[in-house]
DNA sequence: TTAATTTTCGAACAGTTGTTTGACTAGACC
DNA sequence: GGTCTAGTCAAACAACTGTTCGAAAATTAA
C-alpha cells in the first residue's frame, strides 16, 4: 500500500539501511499521530505502514514517548527557527525603527503554513502541530516549554518595542490570542466545514492565511485604532 | 479518595440509586476525559474513580463511545441553548437595529465561560470543551456537526445583518477565526504560563473574556476601522 | 407476602497494547 | 580467515482494553 519511497536523503549521499528504517518510522510516526493523536496511534499501525519490524521503533528510539518527542522536534524546531530568523532579518531591516504589527505575526505565522503548502511530504503538518499542541499528556506539557519558550519571549519583547503604549499584561494576553487563534485554525479545521456548508476548503491555504493576518493584527492593534 | 456526593438532584425529590450511578459515572467520565482526553481515558478508570462497578458503564450507557455522547451533550448542549437565547434576546432588544457585534460575541463566548466559573461541578468544563472539540475521533467529528452546526449558522445570519459590507466569505473566514481564537483558548491554556512565565492565570476568567472579546471583536470588524 | 423487574457485581472474554528477548544477518576491521 | 558490532526479525511477555454473562441483590408492583 505504501509506495512512497522519498526519504530525506542525508548530504553524504549513500543512505544506511538504519537510516532509511529511521525515517521512515519518523515519517509514519508524524502522519498517524497527525491523524489520530498519541494514544490512538499504535507502534504496530506505524511499524506496519512504515514497513519495518516492530521492534525497530525501541530499538531506534527506546520508547513510543521518545519516538513522539523525536518526532515533534523533527518537525516543529526548524520552523521555530526560521520564525526567529525573520524576525531577526525584520529587526535589521527596520532598524532603528519597531517592526510593524503585521511583519511581526507574519513572521510568527507564514512558517508554519508555507512548510505545510511545500511538498506532499509536508502534508498534515498542520494538523500534526494542531494535535501536538493540544496533547494532554504530561510529556507534551514539557514539551511546549522546550519548544516554544525562547519562541514566545523574543517575539514578546519585539512586540513591547512595536507597541509601547501597550501594559505587559495587555501584550502577553494578545500574543495569548494571537497564538490561540493559529492553534484553533490547526486544532478546528472540522469547523471551517460546518461554518461555511463545506464552501470554503481550508486547503486554501495562501487565502486562509492572510485573512488570519488581517485578523490576528486588527484584534492585536484595537486600542490604537478604537478610540 | 472521591468524597464529592453533590449529585444533580431531580425535580422529584429522591434519588433512585440507579440514577446516581448514572451521574456518578457522567460526571467522572467528564472530568477524566478533560485531563486525559478519550482514549486515554479507560473505563476502569471512571468506574474506580466513581466508585460503581465497571459493567454499569455498558449497563446505563450501551458503550463507552455511547457514555462519551451522552457527557458532550448533557454539557454543551445547555450552552448553546443559552447562547441562542441570548442571540434572541439581543435580536428583540435592538430590533430593528442590527446587534452590535460585540453584542453577538459576548453571547457566543460568555455563557461558556461563565458557566466554568460557576459551581465546582462545571470545573474542568473549559477543558473538556477543548478536548471534545480538538478530538480527531471520528464520531467527535459527526458531534460538532450535529451540536454546532444549527448555533454557527444562525450566528452567522446575525452577523451578516450587523455586517452587511462584508462578503460571504469573509463573514465566514472572521467567525472561523472568532471560533479558533475560542478554541485556541480553551485548548492551549498552557501557552499562558508559557508566555507569561507563571504571571497571569488562566483561572482569571473575568479578565481573560474581556481581553478576548475585545481581541475577537476588533478582529472581526478590521476593515470598518482600517481605511 | 410473593412475583416481577431493575440494578449491581465479580468474573471472565477475546483482543490489543508497549516492551523485551534471543537468534539471525550483514558489514567493518584486525 | 575470524571477531566484533549494528541492525533486523519473529515470537513471546505481562499488562491493559471494552465488552459480556449469569448470578446475586435491591427495588418495585401486585
Amino acid at each position: 500500500m505504501n509506495s512512497n519511497t522519498c526519504f530525506i536523503m542525508p548530504s553524504t549521499g549513500t543512505l544506511k539501511k538504519s537510516e532509511t528504517t529511521r525515517s521512515r518510522i519518523l515519517e509514519t510516526a508524524e502522519r498517524l499521530f497527525s491523524k489520530r493523536g498519541f494514544r490512538a496511534m499504535t507502534l504496530r499501525d506505524v511499524t506496519v505502514d512504515a514497513g519495518v519490524n516492530l521492534a525497530a521503533v525501541n530499538y531506534h528510539f527506546g520508547s513510543k514517548d521518545a519516538l513522539m518527542r523525536a518526532v515533534i522536534k523533527h518537525r516543529v524546531q526548524p520552523i521555530n527557527k526560521e520564525r526567529l530568523r525573520r524576525l531577526d532579518q525584520l529587526i535589521i531591516d527596520y532598524a532603528p525603527e519597531p517592526v510593524p504589527l503585521e511583519k511581526i505575526f507574519d513572521a510568527l505565522l507564514r512558517p508554519l503554513f508555507e512548510k505545510a503548502t511545500g511538498s506532499p511530504h509536508n502534508r498534515g503538518l498542520i494538523r500534526m502541530m494542531g494535535r501536538a499542541i493540544s496533547e494532554p499528556t504530561d510529556f507534551m506539557h514539557r514539551m511546549h516549554k522546550e519548544v516554544f519558550s525562547d519562541l514566545t519571549q523574543r517575539f514578546l519583547t519585539e512586540l513591547q518595542r512595536t507597541c509601547p503604549q501597550l501594559s505587559r499584561d495587555q501584550l502577553q494576553y494578545r500574543l495569548f490570542f494571537v497564538i490561540d487563534t493559529m492553534i484553533g485554525t490547526l486544532v478546528g479545521q472540522v469547523f471551517l466545514d460546518t461554518i461555511s456548508n463545506g464552501e470554503l476548503k481550508f486547503s486554501d491555504h495562501e487565502r486562509m492565511l492572510q485573512e488570519l493576518l488581517d485578523f490576528v493584527t486588527a484584534g492585536f492593534r484595537q486600542h490604537e485604532t478604537k478610540a
